[in-house]
RNA sequence: GGGCGGAUAGCUCAGCGGUAGAGCACCUGCCUUACACGCAGGGCGUCGCAGGUUCGAUCCCUGCUCCGCCCACCA
């Protein structure tokens, strides 16, 4: 009997490491670039080397495993391909971490090329951590083509493309005001500093004009005035018009300042209309100081302590330096009083230092040219973003983008392919140069830094796929289908992207950009150790399994709303994981009802619709409800709303399947009422048959979601011969027309009104479960009497009856009758205690003729019979009617009733 | 300062021109031979506020209030 074949009790953990591996060693995930099928490829967001499995990643793979698996099952010649990042900043602080905790030692101790060994060592130790993680959720990635940033075809893709951008001029390296990091010692990109709004204070002093007279300013960052080179005022400020060309002496260090006019950096209403100008130190006056011809004076070391041009400052930390400052202008009576003012401070991303604007040689990438045709492609819907709501977003990025420092002065990561002669000169090359390419000089020295992390990511749909090779990978898989990831790197990876693959390809990297929401708590607050409201994805899956945890996520996650998280909580989970438990046990009834259910010989019946096979009313009706879900479940997953999908199978699941359908089968097919003759002997196949398809089905609609508990089920279940051995590798159920069937669901719809009101009456009078009553059904309608007719025996299974008859005509009532009126249906139950019995029909009427009442007054109403259109009109009146004859119903019930 | 979301049952959210839906929670019965991780039944809402368009608005338009997110150098 196949019903041993599943255990009593749903196991998750006992079950997905045994199918994972055997999906992973029959090859299932690996996509082979040569097959003939239509491609759908993704490229799987390149988790940290330090990463340890979140939340966030736990999503973002189920949503995409959940794609990739449904395609697969569709045909597609289907690609995911994983790999993880070097993460630059992140995994060398790590390294750093560990090697000054177990040795007491800095980098700089080990030198550059000891240091590295030791960042691959580590690497090398806990770098795959991550992509076991993701097996235990069941990704179905193809690890065959894995691939890491930093391994030697990546290493080269980036060179290449370094070097080619360079060549085009869209690489070049300037001395440029850049964010420095004083305690990463690193350049940063616009994009790594973070605005944190404080509460600081604005500090006014005067400048004390050569030939006399003064001039006030204010600043939020009183030491900057250090590096002061001019004062500048608005050139139409009557106030000032006459100071410009003047000059000041610097207080504290020799330098001259002079006062300019610039329009574009004052503002003459703002405080005293005068500003203090820090080229090297503010970025508006950087621009200022370039108009301006203005020299630029650096004031700060790269540890963040004041530097050399500071005079008496130097060697003085920053923070240390602006009391100084303020205290020896005070000293000199030239303060003129501060005022509380809100400040946004920068501050680094990564280590939460304030960053520091700073003049610096570095290279950079010039975005505009590269911006250009991705905007352009959005715009021409080569890609597009779902959900749509993003378009802007990115657009508004990428219409005001600034040049990219890519330069880091990090020794973990791509080093810049650029070496130098002592002459000053420049060779960027593909291999390592062997002399200047201007002088010939063999003495070269390599550029020290390293590219920006994102500068690898951003060619990573193209580097893994192998580029610059024109491998069939690429041939086949690019552009890929979707790009799946967090709407929080849209501009650090998504767009970097767009930028890299349109260049170098000619050709949008990918055709659909899918964003998914930041995972939160219950209550909408972030996850974090500090907290300790982390649901951590290792521990759930150990606890409830992967499917529950996969199930709970998508069925969380509207793609749809910005700034709007998902809300995780383990009641979901545990939701989720009943769910699955549901499945179980529904699969284990029909299993136990199997037997003699010959799989060939029904799906050959099948074949040409539901004529072939003797279907009952509940046969047709599920099928017809299957083939409804499968339709709505594949327009929710073309439409990327996986959420979507999830809700209706769970309601088909449960409250289709479960509820309603087993519960009028399992009694027939238990053979209550024993085949007698041949035609019950074909119904008896027919149900089996049917709730074997019907299993069959929803678990092959299910399976990209809750992957490990299908696959176990459907491997115990009858199939025909022919069939693959593995569901994930079984066709995606898709609607077939000629099994809906609007009859059978009319009329299973009109037996769920029955029952329903039947199991109100004996729920509302307390009936116990054992006793069995009778019912008469009253109605003048020829086709309802003739339904339940038919079918009264499963109105007598559900409702628990031991005789229902039918009558045109209300039968006589004693004092243990309750009366059941809906629309134009009377039903007479007993024997019922029936205290109370007026008072709820009583109820029943009130709000009937309530609702006749104001549906009348609807029909009434002139404006709306001339404006309405005919058919709401007739929609309208039918309820009326139908509401009349209830509310007729109603009044004989009450009026006649015993008691 | 600019841009984008959201406001619907106690909670999380669907719906988006024809008198409001789901799941959870709650209440009441049930250990009915798949499942108590279950079954059956029940109550629950001035659909953020104010105007407008319409025969009719939760749904469209305008304004407002409150929440959330992103971008931005005003000293």
């Amino acid at each position: 009997m196949p019903a041993e074949d599943l255990p009593k009790n749903y196991q998750p953990g006992e079950i997905e490491g045994r199918w994972y591996r055997h999906w992973k060693e029959a090859g299932y995930f690996h996509a082979d670039a040569a097959a003939p099928y239509a491609p759908f490829s993704m490229i799987f967001p390149p988790p940290n080397i330090t990463g340890i499995l979140h939340m966030g990643h736990a999503l973002t793979c189920t949503i995409q495993d959940v794609l990739v698996r449904w395609r697969r099952m569709q045909g597609y010649n289907t690609l995911w391909l994983p790999g993880t990042d070097h993460a630059g900043i992140a995994t060398q602080m790590v390294v750093e971490r560990e090697l000054r905790e177990s040795e007491g030692k800095s980098r700089h101790d080990l030198g550059r090329e000891k240091f590295l060994e030791r960042v691959w060592a580590w690497k090398e130790k806990h770098g795959s951590r991550i992509a076991t993680q993701l097996e235990l959720l069941g990704a179905s990635m193809d690890w065959q083509r894995a691939c890491f940033t930093m391994d030697a075809e990546r290493s080269h893709a980036v060179r290449e493309a370094f070097v080619r951008l360079h060549e085009e001029g869209l690489v070049y390296r300037a001395e440029r005001l850049i964010n420095w990091c004083t305690r990463c010692r690193t350049a940063l990109s616009d994009l790594e500093v973070e605005a944190e709004p404080s509460m600081g204070e604005l500090f006014h002093f005067a400048y004390t004009l050569d030939g006399g007279g003064e001039i006030v300013v204010a600043t939020t960052r009183p030491e900057t005035m250090l590096g002061d080179t001019a004062v500048a005022v608005h050139p139409d400020d009557e106030r000032y018009k006459a100071l410009i060309g003047r000059t000041i002496a610097h207080p504290f260090v020799e330098r001259a300042l002079r006062i300019i006019g610039d329009p574009v950096l004052v503002d003459p209403t703002f405080g005293t209309g005068a500003v203090k100008v820090t080229p090297a130190h503010d970025w508006n006056d950087f621009e200022a100081g370039k108009r301006n011809g203005l020299p630029m004076v650096n004031i700060l070391n790269l540890d963040g302590t004041l530097n050399a041009e500071t005079g008496a400052f130097a060697g003085i930390d920053r923070r240390e330096a602006r009391k100084r400052v303020v205290e020896e202008l005070t000293a000199r009576g030239l303060a003129r009083g501060t005022t509380p003012h809100a400040i946004p401070v920068p501050r680094c991303q990564r280590c939460r230092a304030i960053v520091e604007p700073m003049i610096s040689l570095q290279w950079f990438v010039s975005a505009e040219p590269l911006a250009k045709p991705a905007i352009l492609a959005v715009e021409q819907g080569q890609t597009t973003f779902v959900p749509e709501g993003w378009t802007g977003t990115y657009f508004q990025w990428m219409r005001n983008i600034k040049d990219w420092c890519v330069s880091r002065q990090l020794w973990w990561g791509h080093r810049i392919p650029a070496w130098y002669c002592d002459a000053g000169h420049v060779t960027v090359a593909r291999t390592d140069p062997p002399s200047c390419s201007t002088c010939g000089d063999a003495r070269l020295r390599q550029d020290d830094d390293v590219l920006d992390t994102w500068f690898s990511s951003a060619l990573w749909p193209l580097s893994t796929l192998g580029w610059p090779g024109a491998t069939p990978a690429l041939r086949s898989f690019y552009p890929t289908s979707v790009m799946e990831t967090g709407y929080d790197i849209l501009f650090f990876w998504v767009a970097r992207m767009m930028m890299m693959g349109i260049h170098f390809m000619e050709r949008v990297p990918f055709r659909t950009v899918l964003l998914h929401s930041m995972i939160v708590d219950e209550h909408g607050e972030k996850m974090s150790k500090v907290k300790g409201n982390v649901i951590d994805p290792a521990d759930v899956i150990e606890k409830h399994g992967a499917d529950a945890l996969r199930f709970a996520l998508v069925w969380l996650s509207t793609p749809a709303a910005q700034g709007r998280p998902v809300k995780l909580s383990m009641r979901r989970i545990e939701e989720s994981r009943h769910f699955c438990t549901k499945i179980w046990n529904a699969a284990r009834l029909a299993l136990m009802n199997l037997e003699g259910h010959d799989a060939d010989t029904f799906a050959i019946a099948l074949q040409d619709g539901p004529e072939g096979a003797s279907l009952s009313l509940a046969d047709r009706w599920i099928l017809s409800r299957l083939h409804r879900t499968a339709a709505e479940v594949g327009g929710a997953l073309e439409a990327f709303k996986l959420n979507e999908a999830a809700q209706i199978l769970h309601r088909f699941f449960w409250h289709e399947l479960c509820d309603w359908y087993l519960e009028m089968v399992k009694g027939p097919l238990r053979g209550e009422g024993a085949p007698h003759d041949q035609s019950d002997r074909r119904t008896l196949i027919a149900a089996q048959g049917t709730l074997a398809t019907v299993l069959d089905v929803a678990l092959r609609l299910l399976h990209p979601f809750m992957p490990f508990v299908t696959e176990e089920i459907w491997r115990t279940l009858p199939r025909p011969d022919g069939v693959p051995q593995s569901l994930m590798i079984t066709l995606y159920p898709t609607a077939d027309e000629r099994f809906l069937d609007d009859e059978a669901e009319r009329t299973v719809a009109l037996l769920q009104t029955v029952i329903s009101e039947l199991r109100e009456i004996r729920a509302l009078y307390n009936v116990p479960g054992q006793t069995r009553l009778e019912a008469t059904l009253v109605t003048t309608d020829t086709r309802t009497r003739a339904a339940i007719e038919a079918h009264g025996a499963i109105v007598r299974d559900l409702a628990r009856l031991d005789r229902l008859s039918v009558a045109a005509e209300p039968p006589p009532r004693d004092g243990s009758t309750a009366v059941g009126v809906f629309g134009e249906i009377e039903l007479f139950v007993r024997p019922v205690d029936i205290a109370g019995e007026r008072l709820r029909l009583q109820k029943k009427l009130d709000r009937a003729m309530a609702d006749l009442a104001s549906c009348q007054r609807k029909l009434d109403d002139e404006a709306f019979r001339a404006r309405a259109p005919d058919e709401v009109l007739k929609e309208w009146e039918e309820r009326a009617r139908s509401l009349g004859e209830e509310v007729k119903r109603l009044r004989d019930a009450t009026e006649g009733g015993a008691e």
